[in-house]
DNA sequence: CTGTCGTATGATATCTATATAATAAATGAG
DNA sequence: CTCATTTATTATATAGATATCATACGACAG
């Protein structure tokens, strides 16, 4: 049997409620009292039980994070960001991959509230009504990272993709680029559409035509990019660069490139997405978008942290800056 | 105010202990109670409570994960291995990062008994005897996951790591190689020690002294290779290949080879370790030793899973297979 | 010296389940 | 049809903390 608040209560010859006040710090303890409880604690190695006190407190200082994918390297730095400013407010984290399953997204959620989690910090692709619903009627509050919810109802963290894509491309057109491709993640989600949107609204200002042929969906693999260069290059209009949704598909593109003896950036430019450290990884290295994603990961673990302790929010949609940053992959 | 069990007894019209049995899957209970439970607890939307569950059984279904960071590739891999096997057992984990400092990590394991976890993963470098005594006097299960303790006294889940660095350069040496660097990561745990020793094994094997100024300590970060190639190569008896303590350095040590103007593998032959999805992100592809991190995780968390059953477990201390796989940065 | 107020401490209800023992109902044997 | 057994159900203790309210104790004002 474990050693109890009563056991130490019992040590010090005092009652549980002064032991309580002890180990949570509070003030009206006579000095002498507190040090006779605090030797108990401590010669019998008493260790708060969290899980009595997260039922008689309804609260778990534990908060839920959903993720699509922890081994990618892109949501494993968010969740970094994620985790250390958790641990800075004393909170522990639950974690768990949802592979962006609808079913499994919905699962998650509710094994969590189950689990009486003070919040949810949630990343995931689509946002349908169905999650909008579960949110809102949950007890507890959530903060989507790097994901968009097209209504905005939800309070989340993210960059302006949309912008992002078009300056990227802008900058492509800029270098004199005619015919450039476009390698994009999965279509189904509102932030691969904001890619797609700024992509296209920047070849419309730069007054090139959208070409459907130019557009490879691709599912942010490295083979995926390699594919979407090969099926881009057999194309009548050519690129001669190629805008790319994530980073590790950028890799894919550049090689796939190089592997068809194009010389990047010379023949082709490539921009990635993302600026994970993977982008300083290859040769030449990769000129990419920025986008913070530790910080995303911090400031929503922040922006959750003050919904928890109900502090005023002024804006709940926090959108972060991004930035192009040109290396080598670019002219 | 939340719906509870005493709620949905009412509403049914029976006792606590009977909507618990229905809850549970207990077969002691009538067809027609067991409906009458199940609509009051679908009208009603109970949830079962996890907190006060855990604290009436003493059962959490949450395991407590260790890791020195979540944001590196290998890591992360490993982290996935070990939520889905959890997943699959149907446990929760709380996952907290610790940079491999040791009052961290004590810290964090004593949060996590606190939380009353069922179990932990603990991932780090180096085990002290203070690791040993608070795992030891832990009330829950704990195993190691690609980490070596020295006395062998906790569960463990590894591979060979004198061996496999032995057979990487026992090939590097088939080659022909009579020079061969290596880009090690701190000393100051037991698996790069053991890296170490394979080193130098296969050397003396081969008949090749070992030569203080080809050993480069890095830091693991990329990096920390391009750095160690540049240091290497500036020696008397420059290297002809290089035996790479992680892929990510490895990645750094063929960069530095190709800024310099080497040819890998025509001057410098590479072997990396681990096999991360970095291997086949490179131009030349990298050879590397087969770390199965995936694997690793979900047998470290299989083997809990069966000390949290108190099954019986034939051997504690499992030594999964590696395997060197020849790319293109070895000839 | 009494009454009041703030500080320190205690007693007890409460949180929401599970576990256990007691009881009631149903089943089967003789 | 009765009694023994098995199955179904209830009542209640318990897990280990916090929260709330009550009480005791000094200090100090009047």
């Amino acid at each position: 049997m474990n050693v109890t608040i009563y056991d130490v209560a019992r040590e010090a010859n005092v009652s549980m409620a002064t032991v309580s006040r002890v180990v949570n710090g509070n003030p009206n303890v006579k000095p002498a009292t507190r040090t006779k409880v605090l030797n108990a604690i401590e010669s019998l190695g008493y260790r708060p039980n969290a899980v009595a006190r997260g039922l008689a407190s309804k609260k778990t200082t534990t908060v839920g994070v959903i993720i699509p994918d922890i081994s990618s390297i892109f949501f494993a730095e968010l969740a970094r960001g994620i985790e250390d400013i958790a641990t800075m407010y004393k909170y522990n984290i639950i974690l768990s991959n949802s592979d962006q399953n609808k079913n499994k997204e919905l699962h998650l959620i509710n094994t969590m509230l189950g689990k009486q989690v003070d919040g949810i910090v949630f990343m995931g692709g689509d946002i349908t009504e169905d999650h909008i619903k579960e949110f809102q009627s949950a007890p507890v509050p959530v903060v989507l990272a790097a994901t968009i919810d097209p209504t905005n109802t939800v309070p989340s963290v993210n960059i302006n993709y949309e912008q992002a894509a078009f300056e990227a491309i802008s900058r492509l057109i800029e270098n004199g680029n005619r015919s450039i491709g476009f390698v994009s993640g999965p279509l189904d989600t509102a932030m691969n559409n904001q890619k797609m949107e700024g992509y296209k609204r920047a070849l419309q200002k730069g007054g090139l035509e959208v070409d459907e042929d130019l557009i490879f969906r691709g599912d942010y693999t490295y083979q995926s990019g390699h594919d979407g260069f090969t099926k881009l290059i057999e194309q009548d209009k050519q690129p001669s660069a190629v805008f790319v949704a994530s980073d590790e598909m950028a890799l894919g593109v550049v090689h796939g490139a190089q592997d068809k003896g194009f010389k990047v950036p010379d023949d082709i430019e490539v921009v990635g997405f993302d600026n994970t450290r993977l982008a300083t990884m290859v040769r030449p290295t990769l000129s990419t978008v920025i986008q913070p994603m530790y910080d995303i990961g911090a400031v929503s673990m922040r922006l959750l942290t003050k919904f928890m302790n109900e502090e005023t929010v002024d804006e709940q949609n926090v959108i972060l800056p991004h930035r192009l940053i040109e290396r080598n992959s670019t002219k």
